[in-house]
DNA sequence: TAGATTGTTAATCGATTAACAATC
DNA sequence: TAGATTGTTAATCGATTAACAATC
């Protein structure tokens, strides 16, 4: 199936691939061979009815009476989500997360590659982290433009992360992974991505405080 | 209105409410006073409607011809997210993620208080990092039960963390905050709230490589 | 009072689940 | 072939949006 025929992917259904992609790499690690929507709906704590659907939205991975190859489906999911080639990230601002972001090693399994870190702190610049270097704030743009980079991961405090958000569209960024605690105002081209820890940290203490309500989801 | 009359809140609505509180807490440090529903809709990017509609889930909190009131909505959100009183944590893996959470001061300032991490790293047990002290994996069950703790953050490799989750439900911990890269297994009492990265970055991915199927949300 | 804006019901939309004919 | 299991349509469920009477 060509790209421009499909139809359009709701974001429910994104936001459950990473995590099919997770149990088959799974399975394919403990050679399982094939699995029926079925049995992987059980595994995954989901309706068999929700696995055919959103596979389908994709292309036609199974077979009738056998089931899903594991192997081929894990692969057509990664190709999916875009795991088959590298993305460059730039990981800005040099703080503890960006430093916990550089040194954590599963991101390149996946070919997620840190290329380089930012800082407007003269005491961090030239410094590096798990082989990554800290340059300055000033060398961000050309360094995007010269290196192919595709993501900038935003670990800086709000009123930065706002200003950088529009420094990072002039330079061509593609698509920004926030972790500051702000909503970003980038063109519609650019994809964001945010990682609101806090806001996680509330809804754990609303499901704790209103624990009597059992949730659903 | 009883807490045991509320309604069931849906989790879509729950994972709106920090928001709401987040954008509150920007009106009120602007010395913003009272605002409708549709101003504040516009602010946000959301509808009216949804606005009205979440807000009466927990109580009529506006006034009609007026609007809401911010102060008071922010206190009242503040609490329907248990922000009013303190929630003590522990971080399990002294890790870079671990001293990235420690090192963060911001969630002290809503109530949650990290009062020691754990490792299992004799290098790593004794240290400090931003006067949290790093203790023994050992002690964790004896300083869950002694120190009123409520949450633990696991920021540790995938197979310690189902292994510290059945530690952690005996201990009689009552949230888990979970960084690794798995679905623990539970008693349903126990809340778990996940933070997967790596399921972020595929999502910033596969709408970076599909971009032009714009998304909706 | 008149205008503004809520709280709430009704209508719509979208996502999930169920069912089953197609087919390997 | 017979059994298993998909792909897909139809039914259901839940969430969002629209509308408006109630009321400050």
């Amino acid at each position: 199936m060509d790209v421009k025929d499909r139809k359009k992917i709701s974001q429910a259904i994104i936001k459950r691939l990473p995590r099919y992609y997770r149990y088959l790499g799974e399975l394919l690690s403990q050679d399982v061979e094939r699995i029926s929507s079925n049995d992987f709906s059980k595994l995954m704590g989901v309706t068999a009815s929700q696995v055919r659907q959103d596979l389908n939205n994709f292309g036609g991975f199974g077979q009738q009476g056998y089931g899903y190859n594991v192997k081929n489906l894990y692969e057509e999911i990664g190709k999916i989500l875009g795991l088959d080639r590298v993305h460059n990230i730039v990981v800005i601002g040099a703080g503890n997360f960006g430093k916990a972001l550089a040194g954590y090693k599963d991101f390149e399994k996946r070919g997620f590659k840190i290329k380089a870190m930012f800082d407007q702190d003269p005491e961090k610049i030239g410094k590096s982290y798990g082989d990554i270097n800290v340059y300055s704030i000033d060398e961000l743009t050309e360094f995007i433009k010269n290196n192919d980079i595709e993501i900038a991961a935003l670990t800086v405090p709000k009123a930065a992360a706002i200003q950088l958000a529009g420094i990072l569209a002039e330079a061509g960024i593609k698509g920004i992974w926030n972790f500051a605690h702000t909503d970003l105002k980038v063109p519609r081209h650019i994809v964001v991505e945010n990682v609101h820890l806090s806001e996680s940290l509330m809804r754990l203490s609303y499901n704790l405080v209103n624990s009597g309500n059992r949730m659903k989801k």
